[in-house]
DNA sequence: CTTATTTGTCTAGTTATATAGACAACTGTA
DNA sequence: TACAGTTGTCTATATAACTAGACAAATAAG
């Protein structure tokens, strides 16, 4: 007999259609064990059952996962998960993007996708202590996990304190390297907001998500060992394949 | 004229109804700035227009909106936002419930509304450092700011170690509070996993919530000065009205 | 009072969701 | 081979969601 897991609680009249809110839960409950030790689910019917709802609904649903690439359907034998395992991101004082990946055995990728010089809006200027309307450096990158995108960043930095940060960045394809090469040795996170939301069209196509899907979205700010601050991004992950693990320091002295 | 804000980006088919994605998109799109400055938002056939569907489908958005109590139409005149700002929810070393809201002039209160004694199953026995089995202390509660429900928490304890923590809880109606009559003067916070799903039906009935809006879910480990796991929770807060802010120490030197 | 603008209500028709039932196609096992 | 259990496909019907258009009712301004 396949696992049996507690699978309840889809609403009608919600304007969610049913098996989008099956397609959900079945997503969310694979990463907490539904699917038994070969990764087989229970039978349509059996998930009808489970769902209450009509066993047409539930293949709804299970088709959009399968165009996921998260089942796949086999006649006749059942229905399998693909990829079980949700990524853990860590948020420390030195969190960095592929160093974090790969202690987790993942080979992580951010790759950059666009650039610009731009002037500070308002939100750039508070959170980097600029002024208005100063150029900064805006990039656009793509972060990547065993070929699959987990997040997307947008990121700012002060363009007259860092000329050639950008050149450094296609070369080293990577912020701390690049940093480095501008002649910052060592930066940290100095803070960090976390929200949620639905998926944005952009989001959905960037990151291949499902419409409906959650991203978490952080805004952090990393300060030089002056605390001066260096950077402001923006980052979306996508909430059904990444957790964030917060790392608080040993010794927190903030008023 | 009222305020235009770049609201694109409905999908259709997608197995969310076009009202429930606008809705969402004007409840999002109220925090950053959508409604002019007396609050007054674009007029449904604006609304239509710049989301590409018709008049109706606009008007069941705003009408789920306004029974969520985030909206107030009025006839003749137009649709105004009633609460425009979002809570945003400290996470340091030394997070406190009513404290943290206490500081941004919210009346903060975490109202204790079921308890048990139970064995400790495996997350809890593993997050609390207890063998599985034991009994712990079990608390559900709910986080309110200024009468408005903005999370929910199941806490748990070592009901070992803290044998009248209940008691202390009921009459304190605080776990600062309890932990000290009971003889632990200090905690601080030890690791915190964020994660971000869709409201369940629990989380709409007790929240208040709308279907299909998100919820950020932390798992908390709090424990005492010599690194012992005092209590582990799972809080669940409305992502449309908490933020999360994550307050890094002075000193990460963990390996 | 008149007019333009706005939300509120009604009817009608189309498309997307959901249910119901039947049966085909495939797999593993007795 | 026979059978039970599974996914795949088909038809039919009912309900929810969406579009379209028209007009009423309230508001504010000329």
């Amino acid at each position: 007999m396949a696992s049996e897991i507690m699978l309840r609680g889809v609403g009608r009249r919600t304007g969610i259609a049913l098996w989008r809110q099956i397609a959900d839960a079945i997503r969310a409950g694979i990463s907490s064990g539904l699917g038994d030790e070969t990764g087989k689910l229970p039978s349509e019917t059996e998930l009808a059952e489970q769902f209450g709802v009509n066993r047409h609904t539930v293949r709804s649903a299970i088709s959009a996962l399968v165009n996921e690439g998260i089942l796949r359907a086999e006649q006749g034998r059942g229905t399998f998960v693909i990829s079980p395992s949700r990524l853990t991101y860590p948020i420390t004082r030195r969190t960095r993007f592929s160093a974090s990946l790969a202690e987790q055995g993942q080979r992580g990728v951010s790759r950059l996708i666009s650039h610009d010089i731009i002037e500070a809006h308002r939100d750039v200027a508070t959170s980097l202590d600029l002024e208005e309307g100063v150029p900064v450096l805006q990039i656009n990158s793509v972060g990547t996990s065993d070929d699959t995108p987990v997040s997307r960043t947008t990121a700012w930095f002060d363009h007259a304190r860092f000329p050639d940060l950008l050149s450094h960045l296609k070369t080293t394809n990577s912020v701390t390297k690049a940093f480095a090469a501008s002649g910052l040795d060592d930066y940290v996170r100095q803070s960090t907001l976390i929200e949620a939301y639905h998926a944005t069209l952009d989001d959905i196509e960037i990151m291949g998500l499902s419409p409906g899907s959650i991203v978490l979205v952080t805004h952090a700010v990393n300060a030089d060992l002056d605390g001066r601050p260096v950077e402001y991004s923006k980052t979306r992950f996508s909430a059904d394949r990444v957790n964030l693990q917060i790392e608080l320091g040993s010794n927190a002295a903030e008023d």
